[in-house]
DNA sequence: CATGAATGAGAATTCATTCAT
DNA sequence: GATGAATGAATTCTCATTCAT
């Protein structure tokens, strides 16, 4: 691994732990054994490399969330859920850069908080895209408003990097099936009408 | 108003606006008026600060949640739409502290984080509890696991801390509505079925 | 016991344990349950403190000291022995106010330590004159420098500020005993000579 | 000269004249023309530079003394004489190392202070060997307590620190003549007795 | 590529002292 | 006599960044 990819490595390790702020270049050099000069080597700043792993992180879920929409095998309820195992995968298996990315974003600069700010808006925009479809073609309700599910659906996925643990005693999966299922057909007992 | 009270206000002000890290003691007594000794004539420190109004923050969500569990008159899923509404209104009353609540938990000291913590969680669990009490008496589903829902709703209405303005184009009532029938019964177009 | 000594008493006991300039005026109070007003109501300075405990101290050691150059009865040897007893004394009865007298002189103003030290000179030139006379009434050796004798007695007393216990294996006594006997006699084995 | 030694001479000065707390970061860097980042690149606190300023100056003394002990050429007597000429000259050459070493031992942090306290410790015993080998080896009278003398030895040299000043009426020889004179064969007027 | 020395601005915190009440 | 609020100057220490080598 190339010595950048070991700083954004270490850093994203420390940033999560520690947060940005509270995390010194020193800090970050010494855990890899170089000096401040060879980060400035790679880096122009401190502000930079937390963009470029915000970059990362976004544009990354952006590639993987444009290959769901493109599929035609599947309607728009199945790319609902392709989105929420994404988003909760992403937190599974890179849970640092999820922590980071979610928690770090007031210490971009302007530019770069703009930036990423403006592909979260278009992630999200996305998602609203999907749901939008599926009332236009019968798949949801249409007397829900879209733009407020779509958060809610975010907030319910994103939250997990709050506390999901892959190593506890639910797995991914099962949080997937189980934000579905709720989703898609909530949590009230149904039959206790028909009764 | 005490300048304890002025000194609160203020820095949760701060706090939300430029992190609390990149706020210095400096920041805030300049934006009072008065001078560095006058803030650590109230606080011990920069942390204790934030520790009271983590503390403000969490013990006021307790106290409404106990007055809506305490409740004879309504039931599970009357309790359950009351605490959405709490967390919302709570966010749209108190949007700064809520935001501070939410990202600066980190900054605690260890023994105050595990303080807020133990609350939250209790938080979270007195939550858990309506919806276990729920499925038993047949309001609720007893299909889907009732922590990972709990998680659910808490990822949903918390995260409106993002994102939700109360100028914007939804009220909280229309958010509280729109994500209990979400909750409730789900997005997916039932009549389909019944075609 | 006044609240004026009640500060005295406590500040010694602070200073002595953690340094003039490491004690703050908030520790005395405190340590006397009132406030800092009251302190200063008492004295104008924290540095004022400090000397009035120098001068007790001082004046104290040289008004016993007078006693005992008055003394007729007794020679000049004995009248060394009983500085000898007395520099000891006072360390092992007022330990404390010893150690904050030999430590903390730099913290007075140049004006108080002009006072103090000229009252530390008299005291030694008190007991360089006791030698002195005991030179010329024949009980000490004249070949041997007074003023530099008297250094060697005041190291040998003062010195024991820093080690003596009275609750350790000598007692003040076999102190006072073990200096004088060395200080008259030597520690050379004499009957070598007479071999 | 490397720039840590400067530092180390310029706070030695520092601390000799105003103190080890009444010196500030600030006054030494500004004695050297360098900046505060200047000082904490090469040590990590204030009180890590006192500690080697104690460290150079007790290893210093110790080494000096292994010397004289090893000596198989002189006898105790010698020896202790050269160890009190070795205290004696270290306070003449190195006078401010010596007197921030005897004052500011209060401000080491307890581990650092443990470290040096044992090396004083080590120090004051080797010494008291010499007298107790003296003792065996009929050089010295057998009717006094090693440990005290080795305090009364001690104290007077140690204490030299607070007024001898090689410019004054007294030599550093004259000093160390005096003294051996004084511990070997007392002041008393032996001829007295025989007249 | 990488280092090590240096900087300087700013951080949190302390504290003797004042003073109106 | 005593209090409590406030001050402001100073203190230790941190840290992102620069730059000659």
């Amino acid at each position: 691994m190339s010595v950048k990819q070991n700083i954004v490595e270490q850093s994203i390790r420390l940033f999560e732990t520690k947060g940005f702020s509270e995390t010194s270049i020193q800090d970050v050099v010494e855990a890899l054994g170089v000096t401040k000069g060879t980060f400035y080597y790679y880096f122009q700043s401190k502000e930079q490399l937390l963009k470029e792993i915000h970059l990362m992180y976004i544009d990354e879920l952006l590639k993987r969330q444009e290959q769901i929409i493109r599929r035609a095998d599947i309607n728009n309820k199945s790319k609902l859920m392709e989105i929420v195992r994404l988003l909760v995968n992403q937190i599974r298996e890179n849970g640092r850069s999820a922590r980071v990315f979610f928690r770090e974003m007031r210490n971009l600069n302007p530019e770069s908080a703009a930036t990423v700010k403006q592909k979260r808006r278009t992630f999200r925009l996305n998602l609203q895209a999907i749901i939008e479809a599926g009332m236009r073609e019968g798949e949801f309700r249409q007397d829900l408003r879209a733009d407020l599910i779509t958060f809610a659906i975010l907030g319910m996925c994103n939250w997990s990097y709050n506390w999901f643990n892959p190593e506890g005693p639910a797995t991914d999966e099962q949080l997937v099936e189980t934000y579905m299922e709720t989703l898609l057909h909530g949590m009230e007992r149904l039959n206790k009408l028909t009764k």
